[in-house]
DNA sequence: GTCTGGCCTGTAAACGATTACAAGAACGAT
DNA sequence: ATCGTTCTTGTAATCGTTTACAGGCCAGAC
C-alpha cells in the first residue's frame, strides 16, 4: 500500500483534487470543506509530494549552502548562520562539500540547472573565470560568500582581510612584537592572496620586514603542521627558546593550531617566546590551548547577510548585484601577551 | 530566455522526445540518432530537469544524512564516510542538521515521506517511541547511527560504548591511575546512559569505585567546562595539585576539551596531576593540547556501514533488518601518562 | 423577474521528464 | 516475393501536483 495521492484524498472527501489542493495550500474555502479535506487527509495520511509540486510550482523551498571543507570550523559558523535566516524564510537548507577542486564547483554550479534547489550560497576557495561564468550564467540565483571581481556583477559578501590583517598585525606590534612572521594557505586561493597582500601592507605600516614567509598546502590543521618547519628553519633559528620571529600571523585558526603544536614540539612557548594570532576566530580558537588570539572575520554575519542577499535576489532577479563588505573585529585570547 | 526543455532539443534535432531521453539516458540507439542528439544538446545547454525526472521514475537519488550538531568534530568524519560512499554509488548526499529536540528529528523523518531523498541515515541522540515509530512507518529506508532497541527492527550501525569504556579504564588502570572519574553527557540521551552503565561496569571490572561523576548539559565543548567545577569540588578537593580523582574519561571528545581547560585554569597539569581520555577520537583529539588519548568508536567505519546498509537497502527492501556493532580502539596521546 | 457580480467548486491543462506500446524499416530465410 | 524477426523510432500516457478557466449558485439591485 503506497503513499495516498492527491486524488484518494479527494475521493475520500468527496472533492476535486483541486479542492483539496486549495484547501491545503490555505486558499479560501468554506469551513465545511476545508473540514472534509482535513478529516480525509488525517485519516489517510496525506503528505503532498515535493518532487510533484516543486515541478508545478518551479520552485523546491530548498536552498544550498556549498563549502570546500566541513571539517573546517569556520564553516560551522556560517552554517548555523545561514540556516537560521533561510529557515525564518520557509527554505530547508542543504549542504553539500564540494572538495577543494574548483571544477566540482563548476560542476555543482552547472549542476543547479537541475533544479535541485532555489538557490546557492557558495564560498569557493579558488575562482577562476569558468566559476564565475558558470554563475552568470545559473539558473537559480547564486550568492559568493567569498571575494570575486567587482566586474563578475555577482552578489558577494566578503571579508575585510587587509583590515583583519592590520588588526593582528597593529596588535602584536602594540605588545611589543618586531619580528613578526607569516604562515599563510595556499597562495593560488583567493583568501590566500588577499592575506599575503594584507599581511605585507600592514607590516609596511609599521615599517617592519617580515620575518619569516611560509605556505601550507592547505587551509588545514596538518598543512599546518607541515609547514611549520619551513618557518622555523627557513629563516636560521639561533637555537632554542629563541627563533627569528617573535610572532606569527596565520591566515586561519588550523593553521595556527597546527603551528602551535609544532612550536612547542621545538621547545618554543606560545605567548611568551612566539605569540601567535589565527583568522576566522572559530570554535577553535576558545577550544585550543593555548586559547588562540584571532581575527573575528565576521563568518557569522557574513553568512547571515549572504542568505539575507539570496533571499532578496530570490524575490527580485533584477536586482543589481550588491558587494557587501563584512568588517573585522579581534578577539585577544592567551596566545598573545 | 528560460532553460531549454527535452522537447525544443528533440525539435532541434529533428527527433522525438523519447529519443533525445533515450540517448541522455545511454539506451541504444544508432550512431546518427547519438551524434544528432548531442549535439542539439550541446548548443542549447540542456540540463535535464531533476524535479521532473524525479517525479516521474520515483527517485532522486539524493540521500540525508542527518545530525544533532554539525559542531561536533565526530560528525565531520562520519559525514565524510558516508559521503565517500554514496558519492561511489551515484548518489549525492545532502546533510541537515536537526537540533537536539527529539521533534525535530520526528518531524524530519516524517517529511521524508514528502520524497526528498531516496534514503535516510539518522544519527540521534535520543530516541523514543514516536521515532521508532516514525523510522517504521518512513516511505523510504531509514539507518540509524546509533543505538536503538533490538525489536524496533531497524538497520542500525551503532558503536560499543562499553568496551570503548573498558578499553579507557584499562588504559588508566595500566598507567597507574585508580581514582578515576567521569564526565558523562546528558544522562537522558543514548549514548549519555551507555556510556555510564559502560563506565560503571568497566570499574567494576577492576574492583574501583568511581572518583566523581559529572553530567554535562550537551555534548559540546561549553557544557564540558561548565561542568568542570562539580567534578572539582563535588567530591571535595584538597589542595592545589592535587584531588579526588587523578584521571577523568570523558563521553566525548568536545566534553574532555573542554574540561581540560578548566583542569588548566585551576592548576592542574595534564597528564601530570590528572589523565584524560576522550572519546570518538575526533580530529579534535589530535588538535587540542596536550593531545587527547581518546577512544575510537569508529565513526568513519560506521558511517561507511551505514551508508551500505541504506543502498543496500534500497536495493532491496524487503531484507531483514540488520544490526552492526562496530569495535572500539584507543588512540593514545599526550593527555594520559 | 431578470440581470449582475461575487463566491465556490470542478474540469482539465499544464510542469518536464520516462517508458509502454505500436509502427516502420531493414534484413535474411523460406 | 512473402513472411517473420529484430532493431530503431515516434506517439502518447503517466508521475502528483497546481492553477487557469468556466460553470453553478446565491444574493442583491433594478
Amino acid at each position: 500500500m503506497s503513499r495516498p495521492t492527491i486524488a484518494e484524498v479527494a475521493r475520500a472527501a468527496g472533492v476535486s483534487v483541486a479542492s483539496v489542493s486549495r484547501v491545503l495550500n490555505g486558499l479560501p474555502a468554506t469551513e465545511e470543506m476545508a473540514e472534509r479535506v482535513q478529516r480525509a487527509v488525517g485519516e489517510l495520511g496525506y503528505v503532498p509530494d515535493a518532487r510533484a509540486r516543486s515541478l508545478k510550482v518551479g520552485r523546491t523551498f530548498q536552498l544550498t549552502l556549498a563549502v570546500a571543507d566541513v571539517g573546517n570550523p569556520v564553516y560551522v559558523t556560517m552554517m548555523r548562520a545561514v540556516e537560521s535566516v533561510v529557515a525564518a524564510a520557509g527554505y530547508r537548507l542543504v549542504v553539500t562539500t564540494t572538495g577543494p577542486e574548483i571544477v566540482d564547483e563548476v560542476a555543482l554550479v552547472r549542476g543547479m540547472a537541475r533544479g535541485y534547489a532555489d538557490g546557492l550560497v557558495i564560498s569557493p576557495l579558488r575562482v577562476d573565470e569558468d566559476l564565475i561564468k558558470s554563475i552568470r550564467e545559473c539558473e537559480v540565483p547564486v550568492v559568493v560568500a567569498g571575494n570575486v571581481p567587482a566586474k563578475a556583477g555577482v552578489d558577494t559578501v566578503r571579508a575585510n582581510s587587509p583590515k583583519g590583517m592590520l588588526l593582528a598585525v597593529d596588535h602584536l606590534v602594540s605588545r611589543g612584537r618586531r619580528r613578526i612572521a607569516f604562515l599563510n594557505g595556499p597562495a593560488d586561493t583567493v583568501p590566500g592572496t588577499a592575506r599575503a597582500k594584507g599581511f605585507a601592507d600592514a607590516l609596511k605600516t609599521h615599517g617592519l620586514e617580515p620575518a619569516a614567509v611560509a605556505e601550507a598546502a592547505d587551509f588545514t590543521f596538518t598543512a599546518g603542521r607541515a609547514a611549520a618547519p619551513e618557518l622555523l628553519e627557513g629563516r636560521g633559528r639561533t637555537g632554542s627558546g629563541s627563533s627569528a620571529f617573535d610572532a606569527v600571523v596565520c591566515a586561519n585558526d588550523l593553521l595556527a593550531v597546527g603551528l602551535m603544536h609544532e612550536l612547542a614540539a621545538v621547545g618554543l612557548l606560545v605567548p611568551a617566546d612566539v605569540a601567535v594570532v589565527g583568522m576566522d576566530d572559530s570554535e577553535l580558537a576558545e577550544q585550543c590551548f593555548p586559547t588562540l588570539t584571532s581575527v573575528n572575520l565576521g563568518s557569522a554575519e557574513r553568512g547571515r547577510r549572504a542568505a539575507e542577499l539570496l533571499l532578496a535576489r530570490i524575490e527580485d532577479s533584477t536586482r543589481t548585484p550588491r558587494r557587501i563588505v563584512v568588517q573585522p573585529a579581534l578577539s585577544v585570547r592567551g596566545s598573545t601577551p
